[in-house]
DNA sequence: CTATGTGCAAATCCTTTGCATCAAC
DNA sequence: GTTGATGCAAAGGATTTGCACATAG
C-alpha cells in the first residue's frame, strides 16, 4: 500500500470538490489556481487519481466530454441532460435487474461488484423551456 | 437529413461488426485492412460514426480504454470483467429504479429517454481461475 | 534525510479533420 | 457532373509521465 503525505493542493482540491457538482479536471484546475496560481494541471490529475484510488472520490466517465469527479462515494447514478449538458444525481435506492430468463442471475457472465448507470434525457428546466417555446 | 452513398469499406465494417463482440475502432481497422490494405483509421472512425448516427450500431463508452462498438442496437447493458477486461452483454429485460422517496419518479431531474448501464465484476472464467489458484 | 508531491513540458492515447483525389449515383 | 467517401497526415482534446526541485514526515 502506498503511503500518502499531506499536501495543501490536494486539500484544496478536496474542498472544491465538496462544494461543486461533478466538475471536470479542468474546472477544478481553474478554481485551484485562485488559491495556488502556479498549480499545474498534472498535479490536479494526479491528485484526482490518488483520491479516487483511495475511494475518497469517484471518477465518472461519460460518452461525451471529459471525465467528471464526484465527492459522493455512495453508490448512486447519474442523469445527463442532452439539451444543456448538465449532470444531476439520481436519488435511486437500488437497481433491480429484470433478467430475461427469470432465473435471477444464473445467466450472468460473472459476479457483479459495481454498477454505473447513466440516464439520458431532458432535464426539467429544459422541458420547461421547450413548452414555453411552443406556447410563444 | 444527410444522404448516404454505398461504400465497400462501410459494408466490410458492418460485416466485421456483426461477427465480432464489442470491438474497438482499432480492432476493426486491423481486420478491415485484411480486405482493404490501404484503408485508413480515419475512414473506420468516420464510418463508425455514420453508422451510429443512423442507429445501425451503438457506440459504447467505458471508463477505461477506447470506445467500443456494438451491432446490437436493442437497448441492453454490459458487464466488464475487471480481471481480463472482456465485455459481455447482460441479458436484462428491464431495469427497475427503486427511488429513494418511493414517489416513483416525482423526484427525477427530468425525463429519462435512454439508459446506459455498465456492471463491473469478475467474469465466470476469471472466477474459475481464481479458485484454481487457491486450490493449487 | 527520505519519500512523496509539485511544476513544467513533453509524450501518449484516442479521435477528429482538412484536403486533394476517387467512386457512387 | 455533383456529392459523398477515401487515404493521408496533421491537428485536437484529455490525460499521463519524466525529471529536477520542493516539501512533509
Amino acid at each position: 500500500m502506498r503511503r500518502i503525505k499531506f499536501s495543501r493542493q490536494r486539500e484544496a482540491i478536496k474542498e472544491l470538490l465538496a462544494e461543486s457538482s461533478h466538475p471536470t479536471a479542468d474546472e477544478i484546475y481553474i478554481k485551484v489556481r485562485e488559491q495556488f496560481p502556479n498549480v499545474s494541471l498534472g498535479t490536479v490529475y494526479r491528485n484526482l487519481n490518488v483520491l479516487s484510488e483511495c475511494g475518497e472520490i469517484q471518477k465518472l466517465t461519460f460518452p461525451e466530454g471529459p471525465d467528471r469527479f464526484d465527492c459522493n462515494v455512495m453508490p448512486h447514478y447519474h442523469f445527463v441532460c442532452r439539451s444543456c449538458g448538465r449532470v444531476f444525481d439520481l436519488h435511486v435506492r437500488g437497481l433491480k435487474l429484470d433478467m430475461e430468463d427469470g432465473t435471477d442471475g444464473a445467466e450472468l457472465p460473472g459476479r457483479i461488484e459495481a454498477q454505473a448507470l447513466i440516464c439520458y434525457g431532458t432535464c426539467n428546466d429544459c422541458l420547461a423551456d421547450e413548452s414555453q417555446d411552443i406556447g410563444a
